[in-house]
RNA sequence: GGCCACGUGGCGGAGUGGUUACGCAACGGUCUGCAAAACCGUGUACCCCGGUUCAAUUCCGGGCGUGGCCUCCA
């Protein structure tokens, strides 16, 4: 099976070719973790898992490696660790459990490896003394910054000029800067913040070259496809491969760049001023995470998704459905071929989801119940069905025998108030040749 | 201001140079004491204006609208 992936760097879908497929090398950049992931940063946290589950598919389980750091060495760390009045160690350790819980809950497998950059400081230290020596890098006032004269085709991933670039700045620049657009490798720290010995005195690495650093390590100069949200195309993105491609003398960083979609709320723009900001967690306290995930896919990830209420009733809905009739808990995972075709398209995700209506519509409850499983939906755990361990089925068999007693009666009415009854407490009730079944409604 | 996306039926949301997406809702039918569920069936949508073409929702240009990025935000 052909697999394709819009790469943004080309700007069009691209057959996709590992360069080992004994070795698929995924990296994705993950938090920052200062705070509680908010359902925004949800997204490529699903998008990428479906995208490990079917590289996974086509070249093996043991064929790929998926890396998703985790960022514990930032100024809004420190900033928040300050305002808590709890230690930097605390805080990073709490904040990364509390993701990695949330990723598991929405049905995310592992990554292969989730580094810290706490981990890594010998390796970024040296990617920036290498920088150093090969002369894309300078120190200037306690500062390394990354020279981007060193670096001809700086822009290449956003498309953006250097000229415009500049215009558009605004922010003041820091005088020691030969280029107002060069940025920070290291900086320097008081006493008070996190701070490493380095060449250039004791300090802290600036916000890029952790990915470069770690990625190195883990998947090599060039892998193969590397990922994110749509706003780190720029810089962050961009300066990777600038630092990256100098310290590998010209060697791509990746072969494939993937980016998600932003998530609005409702039809607005999340944010906390207008009262429409969630945390995973809040989320999660609401919806089960298999539905969260199932309406997250609902949307192609690289358009813009509106969350809402109601696409999440549908979510449930739909999932409540394909769980009754197919046994989601049994064993064995395997995409169908529909659906792993429907993947193989630029992760069609909505395509996919047709494909799993198609399967249960066929009544191929066992292909269906196996795909469900192969993408992360392994318990089939809805609203519905929790609504559903909550009614007392002794209570209900007592009403469908009064109401049963009734019709023999002719008693239409008592029997239409006890149906009324057993609506309003959620059952749906099926009168079939062979008697009275009953179920949750959906 | 610069750059970049997106604009599809009541709603959500794929896709395509000419042929049914799919789901939800709605409507009709079968069934039923009446319903519900289930099953069957029904929708002739593609922001506006030009252009290219035998043919455009699909390609190109312009406009309008929404969103994003423009130094640390997925």
């Amino acid at each position: 099976m052909k697999l394709t992936l819009y790469d943004t760097a080309a700007r069009e879908k691209r057959l996709f070719v590992p360069i080992d497929p004994r070795n698929v090398r995924l990296y994705v950049c993950g938090p920052t973790v200062y705070d509680f992931a908010h359902i925004g940063n949800a997204r490529p946290v699903i998008v990428f898992d479906v995208l490990f589950r079917l590289l996974r598919h086509l070249y093996g389980e043991a064929h790929v490696t998926y890396v998703r750091n985790i960022t514990d060495v930032d100024d809004k760390i420190n900033a928040r660790a300050a305002e808590r009045g709890i230690s930097i160690r605390q805080l990073t350790e709490e904040t990364a459990r509390i993701y990695q819980e949330d990723a598991r809950a929405l049905g995310c497998l592992d990554p292969t490896h989730q580094p810290r950059v706490t981990d890594h400081m010998g390796e970024i230290i040296a990617m920036i003394d290498r920088l150093i020596a090969l002369g894309a890098a300078y120190v200037a006032e306690g500062h390394v910054l990354f020279s981007i004269e060193a670096k001809a085709d700086y822009g290449k991933l956003a498309r953006r000029s250097l000229d415009e670039m500049i215009a558009g700045a605004r922010v003041d620049v820091a005088p020691y800067k030969k280029n107002p657009m060069d940025f920070v490798l290291w900086k320097p720290s008081t006493k008070e913040l996190p701070g490493w010995e380095s060449p250039w005195g004791r300090g802290r690495p600036g916000w890029h070259i952790e990915c470069s650093a770690m990625s190195e390590k883990l998947l090599g100069d060039t892998f193969d496809i590397h990922g994110g949200g749509i706003d780190l195309v720029f810089p962050h993105h961009e300066n990777e491969i600038a630092q990256s491609e100098c310290a590998h003398r010209g060697r791509p960083l990746a072969n494939y760049w993937m980016h998600n979609g932003f998530l609005q709320v409702e039809g607005e723009k999340m944010s906390k001023s207008l009262g429409n900001f969630f945390t995973i967690r809040d989320v999660l306290k609401d919806w089960p995470g298999e539905v969260v995930r199932l309406n997250m896919l609902r949307s192609h990830y690289r358009q813009p998704i509106d969350w809402t209420l109601k696409g999440l009733q549908e979510s449930d809905r739909a999932l409540a459905t394909w769980a009754g009739d197919a046994d989601i808990a049994g064993s064995g995972s395997q995409l169908a071929p529909t659906i792993a075709e429907a993947l193989s398209d630029d992760l069609n995700t909505p395509a996919m989801i047709a494909g799993l209506h198609a399967l249960h519509g066929e009544g191929d409850h066992a292909r269906l119940a196996s795909s469900l499983r192969a993408l992360g939906f392994e318990k089939g755990d809805t609203l519905s069905r929790r609504r559903a361990q909550a009614i007392d089925a002794a209570v209900v068999e007592t009403l469908l025998a009064a109401r049963a007693a009734a019709r023999k009666a002719k008693d239409f009415k008592e029997a239409d108030r006890i149906r009324a009854e057993l609506d309003a407490l959620g059952v749906e009730i099926k009168d079939g040749p062979a008697g009275t079944t009953w179920d949750v409604k959906i």
